[in-house]
DNA sequence: TTGGATAATGAACTTCGTGTTGATTTTCTT
DNA sequence: AAGAAAATCAACACGAAGTTCATTATCCAA
């Protein structure tokens, strides 16, 4: 937790400085076009010194991720399933505070998420929640398997971050509030989402 | 279409020959892990050949993608949205026919959709039905905003991916068909598929 | 404030993959 | 069978990777 403060204060201004580096090459391309020389000179961070923090550029680009992966983790542990929460009114809270933490550090989400990001964040932050979930779901509900409750799960995961995706390519006109609407109608109804008129 | 039978069969035989390379080397490093040289050596295949290809291994890769995309673009430009595929019954076909091409594929899969993906393949597939969906929603609803149809599409899509990546990391245990059951209950009916008794 | 500790720097060096070239050999097509 | 075209082989310059070590700068605790 504050094992931080006991780091030299020269450490923390060298990864602080190839972190921000990292992030604002990786705004104007892709990971793997990224050389430890070229960050080290926008850091202006000798080469030496990175090697003595880091492996290589992946490296410092996976331990970013689980910053911001355990952070998410601890907005999304405040929350518990309940059977209030499987019912109609009661999941706003969760996805407004996920999305609210995702919303608010758009610039990084846009790496993470965006047109360049890797795959090992998102699988983490999908599971994030999923032994709870389906868990809560079997004990709740005696119709759905343990194997539907995991589809299910994995659909609807991905499905907030299909929504995530879709408003950062496209201007993020929406505010966090109004996407976690958008999700928890996804989720609880469906496609009768669509209708004019319910059907049965 | 047929263009291919007009390639010389030297072109042929090295071209298949580094796709399956670099399907292989995938399966068990990144891609920002693979070198020429060594896809090259899988392949048994001169590295100036290569070269004579391919631009880098970036560029292999994005072409082995885009004819993935196009096959499976054929396959689902077979369905245009009627009324009736929005319905109860009728979405089926057309998610099977997608799902069975892909678990069909399922080596391929395993590269462009599980751990070591790539983004932008995903955002094609993703885009494939987009405008058809979209439009087609929001001519037959007067309800649906353009907007909500398309957060409703992004989140579908990404959820039926969701789907393929638990299948793909999970066994593969179900079929196509199983599949496309499981992605179009939960798209028809959301979370009440939880539910012992449907409420309302 | 100072002194020991530790981190960052700078420079040099080896290693390795890249990308290209040109001559030569193999394979295809008709 | 012959000409065309692709693949091979060897060689090359180039640049980034990764390491080493002596030197300098910075930190922090006594």
């Amino acid at each position: 937790m504050n094992e931080n403060l006991y780091v030299d204060r020269r450490i923390r201004k060298t990864r602080k400085l190839l972190r921000e580096s990292l992030l604002k090459l990786m705004s104007k391309k892709k990971l793997h076009d990224i050389t430890v020389k070229e960050l080290c000179e926008e850091a202006d961070v000798n080469r030496g010194t990175f090697y003595a923090h880091y492996r290589d550029v992946y490296d410092l680009f996976a331990i970013m991720e689980d910053e911001i992966f355990d952070e998410l983790s601890l907005v999304l542990s405040n929350y518990y399933l309940t059977e209030d929460m499987l019912t109609q009114k009661k999941q706003l809270p969760c996805f407004l505070e996920a999305f609210e933490y995702l919303v608010g550090n758009y610039a990084l989400c846009d790496v993470l998420l965006g047109i360049n990001r890797d795959q090992i964040f998102i699988d983490k932050i999908s599971d994030v929640g999923r032994s709870r979930c389906v868990t809560a779901w079997v004990q709740l509900y005696n119709t759905i398997s343990r194997r539907d409750a995991e589809y299910f799960y994995s659909f609807t995961v991905s499905g907030c971050i299909g929504i995530l995706q879709y408003w950062l390519s496209n201007g993020r006109k929406e505010s966090a509030k109004e996407l976690a609407q958008l999700a928890e109608r996804f989720i609880l109804q469906g496609i009768p989402i669509l209708r004019p008129s319910p059907k049965r």
